[in-house]
DNA sequence: GTCCTGGATC
DNA sequence: GATCCAGGAC
C-alpha cells in the first residue's frame, strides 16, 4: 500500500545522506527497501547483456561524453550517432571546439536541430577552455552553470564521466519511472517532475551511477517504449506497479498540447547571370538564428504570397522585384507552428541587395551552397529550384 | 512560451 | 500524404 512516490523526504543535498538511504527507507518502511535493491541489480544485469554499444560508451573522455549528451537532447540516438562521430573529428578536443569559429559548429549542426544547441556548447567549450584548463567541472552544480546544460545534462555527464551517484532524468527515465511507481501525476508539471526525479535519487546506486542512469534509458527504448511496452519481456516487470496495475500504456500521463497554429510564408529564387543563387544570412537570434535561408519572410494577415514576396524581399534586402513563376510549396512543421512556404522564382528590377533585415546577404555558387549551414525547410525549397540546364557549369567556374 | 527534425501512425 | 508524437534548455 506504501507508494515511494507519495513519500516526502525533507529535501536534502545528497551529499549529507553518505552511502546507500536504505536505512532511511527501511526505518520509514521496511518493505520499500528490497524493491530498490532488487530494481537496481535486475537492471545493471540487464544492462550489461542488453545496453545498446554506442561509441560514446566506449570513452572516458568527459568532453565526448557532453557532445553526446548535448547531441542527444530532444534527438533520438540513431540520429545523433552520425554527428557525434563528424563532430567529435572535426573538433577532437574541448580546445578545437573553443577555438573553432562559430559557423563551422553551425554547419557540423545543420538538420541536427535547435541550433542553440550548438551555441551554447561553443560558448561552453570557451569557458572550460579558458576558466577550467579545459576539464569539465566535476559536480552538478558547477555543470549546470555552462550554458546549454540543464539538469539532465548535468546529471548524466556528472554520473557517466565522473562516477557520481546523481540522477539523470530525461523523458525516456521519466516514462520508467512513472509507470514503475505507477506515478499518475502529470508528468510535465513541477511538481511531478519532482516527484520522479526524487524516486530516481533515490534509486541511483552509488557504486555504478552511469551504467545506472544509462539502463534505465536503454530499458525505455527496447521494452519500456512509448507504445505498446514490451512488459513480457521486461527485467523489472515483477516490480512495476503499473503493469500489476495493467496501466503502463496509460503512463506517463502528459497535458493535451494546445492546438498548433499555421504560419505562411515565401522564399525567393534569385539566380544572376553566372546562376549564383541569392542567400541571406538570418539574425543572431531566433528561429534558426544564424542560419542562411532564401530571401523572403512571413505573410501578413491577409496578404497574398506574391504580394508578400515583394515587400519581405525588400524589407529584408532592399530591392524591388518582379514574380518570375512559382516553384512550389513547402510544408514543415516546427514546435509551435506549422509553416506553409510558398516558393517563387524572381528576377531583381532594381537595386542591389544589402542585408536589411539581414546579418549578410551573398550571391552563391552552388559550391559555396554546400558549406553554408541552412535550416530543413530551406533545403526543401532550394531543391524546388529547377536549375536552368547550361549555366550550372558556368556557376560553378 | 520558443526553440527543430524525423519516425510512427493513420 | 497529413497528422501525431517524442525529446531538454532557457
Amino acid at each position: 500500500m506504501r507508494n515511494p512516490a507519495e513519500n516526502h523526504p525533507p529535501p536534502r543535498r545528497r551529499s549529507a545522506v553518505p552511502g546507500p538511504r536504505t536505512a532511511e527507507m527501511a526505518s520509514l518502511d521496511p518493505s520499500s527497501v528490497l524493491p530498490i535493491l532488487s530494481i537496481r541489480r535486475k537492471l545493471l544485469l540487464w544492462y550489461r547483456k542488453n545496453g545498446r554499444d554506442l561509441p560514446w560508451r566506449k570513452t572516458a573522455d568527459p568532453y565526448r561524453i557532453w557532445i553526446s549528451e548535448v547531441m542527444l537532447q530532444q534527438t533520438r540516438v540513431e540520429t545523433a550517432l552520425p554527428y557525434y562521430r563528424t563532430f567529435l573529428r572535426r573538433f577532437p578536443t574541448v580546445q578545437a571546439l573553443a577555438g573553432a569559429s562559430p559557423d563551422d559548429v553551425l554547419k557540423a549542426w545543420e538538420n541536427l536541430g535547435y541550433y542553440s544547441r550548438a551555441r551554447h556548447l561553443h560558448e561552453a567549450a570557451r569557458i572550460v577552455a579558458e576558466r577550467f584548463a579545459g576539464r569539465l567541472p566535476e559536480n552538478v552544480e558547477e555543470l549546470r552553470k555552462l550554458p546549454g546544460v540543464g539538469g539532465y545534462t548535468a546529471g548524466a555527464i556528472a554520473s557517466i564521466a565522473f562516477g557520481k551517484a546523481v540522477p539523470a532524468v530525461d523523458g525516456n527515465a521519466r516514462r520508467v519511472l512513472a509507470r514503475l511507481f505507477a506515478v499518475t501525476a502529470t508528468v510535465d508539471r513541477p511538481a511531478a517532475a519532482r516527484q520522479l526525479e526524487s524516486l530516481a535519487e533515490r534509486l541511483v546506486p552509488e557504486s555504478a551511477p552511469g551504467a545506472f542512469n544509462q539502463a534505465l534509458m536503454d530499458l525505455a527504448s527496447a521494452c519500456c517504449t512509448p507504445r505498446k511496452p514490451a512488459c513480457g519481456v521486461c527485467p523489472l516487470r515483477a516490480n512495476c506497479r503499473a503493469r500489476r496495475d495493467g496501466t503502463a500504456e496509460a503512463l506517463p500521463r502528459r497535458m493535451k498540447r494546445a492546438r498548433i497554429p499555421e504560419r505562411q510564408a515565401v522564399s525567393a529564387i534569385v539566380r544572376d547571370r553566372r546562376g549564383r543563387l541569392l542567400v541571406v544570412r538570418r539574425p543572431g537570434k531566433g528561429l534558426l538564428s544564424s542560419l542562411w535561408k532564401l530571401p523572403g519572410g512571413f505573410l501578413r494577415e491577409r496578404e497574398t504570397p506574391e504580394e508578400g514576396l515583394i515587400r519581405t524581399f525588400r524589407e529584408e534586402t532592399g530591392v524591388e522585384s518582379e514574380l518570375l513563376s512559382r516553384a512550389g510549396t513547402v510544408h514543415h512543421s516546427y514546435t509551435h507552428f506549422r509553416l506553409i512556404l510558398h516558393v517563387f522564382t524572381v528576377r531583381i528590377v532594381r537595386g542591389k541587395p544589402q542585408p536589411l533585415l539581414c546579418r549578410e546577404v551573398r550571391w552563391s555558387t552552388s559550391e559555396e551552397l554546400a558549406s553554408l549551414a541552412f535550416s530543413k525547410a530551406d533545403r526543401k525549397a532550394m531543391d524546388l529550384d529547377a536549375f536552368p540546364p547550361g549555366l550550372d557549369k558556368s556557376a560553378r567556374r
